[in-house]
DNA sequence: TATGAATGAGAGTTCATTCAT
DNA sequence: AATGAATGAACTCTCATTCAT
């Protein structure tokens, strides 16, 4: 969660911003972090930021566009896959466990700071956010309607359900725990598939 | 999640101060919200304020206390009730919902503004956030240990699956929407409860 | 144009603060004056100015507002006296002048930063300058259907002629120059009078 | 006041930016113009503005330079011109006003941002204005002296009288008004001219 | 002749808190 | 028990200007 941030080497001028701004959101929260902090964590000064984005908000913006992108690109390849429908859900449930893990403080910063946005970037985000729920929703539809998952629970309900434990990784996770991210993944995805039988 | 505040009328000025922050805090958050907004929704002044509170801190304090007390005292008597574990379980995995949902407003602070305390106060709020994870993850234990539910996941792990679901509902539950608190609360429930088949 | 302000001694704050910003927004300008420079002239803080005015912007309306209500008590006082047109207009139109230059400060602010106001305020005092405008064309109006003066120019050409006049003082008068204020005051009225001879 | 300004076109590059700026400094005052609005409007970058004008305030100067070259030579040709003196002024009171009624954007910027300009240059454009106040002063003299004007009011009052109505054009003249710029000119020359009858 | 990334100082404003009353 | 004037530090953001290319 505090990885060192490049202040002066050949990383271009904003990425180390946004580096640094994850890192300082996600460890202090939005409102908490200051653009002056942001730069000094960064080795810029605040004209630089201020000439790459328009304000404080947009990167915060840009840390959700980057990870809504990664996580979409992801759920797409999973749910496209030629396997059977059982198999593609664990996958992406799966999957989606491990993305979250490796990007802890993208996670954290997502569901903790989004109401932070302007109304306008946060329907926006909230748009993305739609379109990744419905694909994954659409998965257990599928198994649904092909009798091999149980049909008790709305698919919508069971959705966030399992999205529900992923948001909640960055409250508990630690990578020196006592069990590897594979591991958790795995165990999330099969609480998920068990739920589900029909 | 925007009930209206006893601004002049017969309310002591701690609880309305109390209420008025609450509903504050979880429609702004807890930085956007200023003192001198919370003690005009409060219908008092800014000594006021400082003669009941030590700080604005202490009312953010105040609500994780009220609502900590609140469900350990319901889950406990879940808990202990002369039931089944299966039943047991089910009934006190319903009620944190219904109780999350009385109090969405609680529950949006709660999962936000956490690292807003100062490090002394978050500490204290975190233990008794475990004190009160124990007692869930007891009851998994037990019914585990009686053969009744699966012990292909940790219990802790079944815990944090379940909580993530409740922590969740801020973000997506609308009272407006397809189903009533009592069946969103029966659903999540019975995902748990299904997921622990052996 | 450079009096003294009171930074500490028995004046009520907001006063000291008009003003401070009053002499400094005529010697600067209001964009070239920060508000860091009133609060020292004044000896208080930024958040004394705060606590009293909204924003910068505010202290400038105030100006306005000042010099616009004194304007327009002594123009209605010399318009409804009981005297002859021809002499109703000389003392009005000789005592516009003798009030600017002895707040020729606020008149320089008043013509040359009344762009700095925001739409909705400038629209307010650009009303009121109005009201005068037109109480003074009455009388003019007045004099030209009685047939004392000449209808040879329309009487709003002929008040924006003086008024335009006024304005110009705080270019050229100097205090020490070779008129006292009372002789620009009667030349100035007089030329106004001269020119409305039929 | 506002042409459109040939952003890409054959105009070359500095008459382009210093329309640009006279429009902007006139619409939105000289220090709220920003020099990347200048440019932009311009079509051209900062590095290339700076590569003809020194600073912003070059711009400026500029802009005064040329209004008060025109307004010489104008004033100049008239003054010398083989005409009865009480012609001579008449003519020059009338031609100084649709001057400026043709560029009222620089006479916005002139009367408005003078006080902008560093000491050393601001003396400069004061010498220059002196020079012209003095020409046309000394057309009132010569009547005075050969008796056609009244001799009530000083010469130098006279003129500031006139000017100020000049001045204050920018304030009120609007093209769409009931008066052509050639009536109102010959209207506020009528008032000069009678006010100096004898 | 022109670019545009980067600077660094300073702008207006907000705010939790204190304290004399 | 309660007021509200005043503080002072921190906040986000703007801008004229420079300079390597």
């Amino acid at each position: 969660m505090a990885k060192a941030t490049d202040t002066s080497g050949t990383t271009p001028v904003p990425q180390r911003l946004l580096a640094a701004a994850t890192r300082l959101f996600a460890e202090n929260g939005y409102d908490r972090t200051s653009v002056q902090e942001i730069v000094e964590a960064a080795g810029v000064t605040k004209g630089a930021l201020y000439h790459y984005f328009g304000s404080k908000e947009d990167l915060l913006q840009e840390v959700y566009a980057r990870v809504l992108r990664l996580q979409q690109e992801r759920l797409d390849a999973f749910a496209d896959a030629d396997e059977p429908i059982e198999r593609r859900l664990r996958e992406a449930a799966a999957d989606v466990v491990v993305t979250t893990i490796d990007n802890l403080d993208d996670a954290a910063i997502f569901f903790r700071s989004m109401h932070h946005l302007s109304p306008e970037k946060n329907k926006q985000v909230r748009a993305e956010r739609r379109r990744y729920h419905e694909r994954f929703r659409a998965l257990v539809e599928e198994g649904q309607n092909a009798g091999v998952f149980s049909t008790a629970t709305p698919a919508d309900l069971v959705v966030d359900y399992h999205f529900g434990s992923v948001h909640h990784l960055s409250t508990w996770y630690r990578p020196d725990g006592p069990l590897t991210q594979q591991q958790v993944a795995d165990h999330l995805a099969d609480l998920l598939l068990r739920a589900l039988r029909p």
